[in-house]
DNA sequence: CGGAGTGACGCCCTCTGCTGGATAATG
DNA sequence: ACATTATCCAGCAGAGGGCGTCACTCCG
């Protein structure tokens, strides 16, 4: 006897669960496959009738899972599914058809093909004159198709979702889905079970068709029809391995007379033993792999019927278990008691040995304990990142694939994180947008985490000593320091030695002392003129000797007089007679050439310069005094003179050149 | 046989904090 | 003009919470 064992993949259950069976999706695929779908699916009673077609065509779909039979007259599909089949006899030919009827074979041909790196089982079946769906239709193992002849026995379940079961026991509606049908085709043993969970008998023997009916709650108007195979405790040749007949497959050396005369069964695998038989064979089923509870909707195959249930309650979105303190319901009484620990009662049964950490789930505390050990068991395929649970490789990986998942609402700008994300929108999109007020100085940031950095920066004491640029003070705290620092701000702390003049800077000082000296260490290389700064030599370079030089110039607004200075154009146009404007846009004054203005900031800072320009005008000489030059040498603090002071000077030296 | 309880794995989320580039302010 | 510094901002990772799902055992 042969047994062919069709599990699903994950990857199918995976894809197939992402469609959900939603009808539009199906429609969308039916349409790709230009296979179209069944708008009204058969009565369970109907099925041979509806198995009944001039042309079916009939062939895998999706790993092997599914056969798909096309009617030519109503232009309908239904699918089969093939589970777990068992045959009567020896495994047939695959292209053997001998199996038909000889007054069946003309005009079916039966077709392997070669798919993926396996024999993929690919049936098609031409005929016009089959009668009936046992005739018509095979069954495909992983290697092999197979007659539906050849099996003992069978389950056909045959889904359709907008159809109500012609004879569900409502018992067996409940258990397995809200429209669930049976129909039992074979007398037997199984016969008496099946009716107990809902069947009922047909009107065919030899074959065993169990109808089921999908929720009906989602209009889906598609039939699946779902084979597998029944309990087939009582064949006599089926093998020690099958699960199915554990009693066969104990010795009768485990069978043991227990006490009062009542035999023991034991596990030849773990030992296990127990006086029930139904226990033993529920016992044994755990050994094996045996699924034999199928979802209709996704495919997916569960050991027994409460784990079916539960599942199908995830497509169903039932959640018999609610919780009493909340809105919350779910599918299983351990989520309930989860949810109820994680949201009311705070139980933390799970409590970490090397801290106060304790958690709900066991997973948690066991991903907890790798911050401890620094275990991380999940490494990256593309560089040394290794993370300490999934989530968190899998986040690291979009840096690799540069997927930014979460979109801005507003400004459709894209983010990695989703936390990025909400803190981009608050702080860019939101009105009331929270700041961090520093407890130890005015600043205002508008993250924590900058915040952080501000006192790391600015309030953290600092072990080596920061001292004043202006005094021997000396501080722990760059705060402190800085605060300290700008006291000394408004000081003129440099005097000059030969006359009054004093100032805020040290370059300053130089640049005044050198008309006591005389030094004029700057030189025009056309003419031999020399200066004392190295800026009033570029100028003067620029004016006499550039052909391509053109002078800034600011004009009135009021009379058109230009100036080489904005603050002198703006003191005469405040005197200048009113009435005379040129135009608005001379209202700030023209700027010409120059691309980045000298406006000052401050009016105040303009008067401050010009008054300390004064004053060293008024302690000194004149400028154009002959000094001494020293080829090639610069004066240190010349070149980087402060603008404030600085370019006033030169700008006023333009305007007197 | 079914339900409860438990464990395990996975997924997704939030909160948190650090980092470094960009930018503005300042000297 | 330039250097330095503070703040802004997105990227990224650590830690943990909460739920979905399923397997398994125990018990009535």
């Amino acid at each position: 006897m042969a047994e062919t064992e069709i599990s699903v993949p994950s990857e199918q259950f995976t894809k197939i669960k992402e469609l959900e069976l939603v009808p539009e999706v199906l429609e969308e695929k039916a349409e790709e496959d230009g296979v179209c779908r069944v708008k009204e699916g058969p009565r369970p009673g109907e099925l041979e009738a509806q198995c009944t077609y001039e042309a079916l065509q009939a062939k895998m779909l999706e790993g092997g899972q599914e056969l798909v039979l096309v009617p030519t007259e109503e232009s309908q599909k239904q699918i089969l599914t093939l589970q777990t089949v068992h045959f009567v006899s020896e495994d047939v030919e695959l292209q053997d058809i001998s199996w038909l009827a000889p007054e069946h074979q003309e005009g079916v041909q039966v077709v392997v093909q070669q798919a993926g790196s396996g024999l993929q089982p690919l049936l098609w079946l031409e005929e016009g004159s089959l009668q009936s769906l046992h005739q018509c239709l095979a069954v495909s193992g992983q290697e092999e198709v197979y007659a539906l002849q050849e099996m003992q026995a069978a389950q056909v379940h045959v889904l359709e979702g907008n159809t109500a079961a012609a004879a569900g026991d409502s018992e067996f509606v409940v258990s397995l889905a809200e429209n669930t049908g049976l129909i039992k085709l074979e007398k037997g043993l199984e016969e008496a079970q099946l009716v107990a969970e809902g069947g009922f008998s047909g009107g065919r023997e030899e074959q065993l068709f169990l109808l089921e009916a999908g929720p009906g709650d989602e209009g889906r108007e598609e039939i699946i029809l779902t084979m597998s195979r029944l309990n087939m405790e009582e064949q006599e040749d089926k093998p020690a391995s099958d699960p199915a007949c554990v009693e066969k497959a104990t010795s009768p050396k485990d069978h043991k007379k227990a006490k009062g005369g009542e035999r023991t069964f034991q596990c030849d695998v773990c030992g296990f033993t127990s006086s029930r038989i139904s226990s033993f064979n529920r016992h044994k089923k755990t050994h094996s792999n045996e699924k034999p509870h199928t979802c209709h909707l996704c495919l997916k195959a569960f050991r027994t019927v409460t784990l079916l249930r539960n599942h199908v309650n995830t497509h169903t979105g039932t959640r018999p278990y609610k919780c009493g303190d909340c809105d919350m319901a779910f599918v299983t009484s351990g989520e309930l008691v989860r949810h109820r620990r994680y949201k009311h009662t705070h139980e933390k049964p799970f409590k970490c040995s090397m801290c106060k950490y304790a958690s709900v789930e066991a997973s948690k505390l066991k991903r907890h304990i790798r911050s401890h050990t620094g275990e991380r068991p999940f490494q990256c395929g593309l560089c040394s990142y290794a993370s300490k649970d999934t989530y968190k490789l899998k986040r690291h990986m979009r840096t690799h694939s540069g997927e930014k998942p979460y979109e801005c609402h507003v400004c459709h700008a894209r983010f990695t994180q989703s936390g990025t994300m909400k803190i981009h929108v608050l702080q860019k999109h939101s009105e009331n947008v929270p700041k961090y007020q520093c407890p130890h100085c005015a600043t205002i940031i508008a993250r924590k985490s900058d915040l952080r950095v501000h006192l790391r920066n600015l309030h953290a004491y600092k072990a080596t000593e920061m001292k004043c640029r202006h005094c021997s003070a000396v501080f722990h705290e760059r705060y402190a320091l800085i605060q300290h620092q700008k006291t000394h701000k408004n000081e003129k702390r440099f005097q000059c030695e030969h006359c009054s003049y004093s100032c805020k800077q040290e370059r300053h000082l130089t640049v005044h002392t050198r008309i006591h000296t005389g030094e004029k260490p700057f030189a025009c290389l056309s003419c031999n003129k020399c200066f004392r700064q190295k800026q009033l030599l570029n100028v003067h370079f620029k004016k006499h000797h550039d052909t391509d030089f053109i002078p800034t110039v600011y004009e009135c607004p009021k009379c058109g007089r230009g100036f080489s200075r904005w603050t002198n154009m703006r003191k005469h146009s405040e005197k200048c007679e009113p009435g005379q404007e040129k135009s608005a846009t001379l209202g700030e004054g023209r700027r010409m050439r120059r691309r980045k203005p000298a406006v000052p900031k401050e009016a105040g800072k303009e008067d401050e310069a010009a008054a300390e320009e004064a004053s060293a005008a008024k302690g000194g000489q004149s400028p154009g005094e002959a000094a001494p030059v020293e080829p090639g040498e610069t004066m240190a603090g010349t070149e980087d003179l402060d603008e404030d002071v600085t370019c006033e000077m030169i700008l006023d030296m333009m305007d007197k050149l």
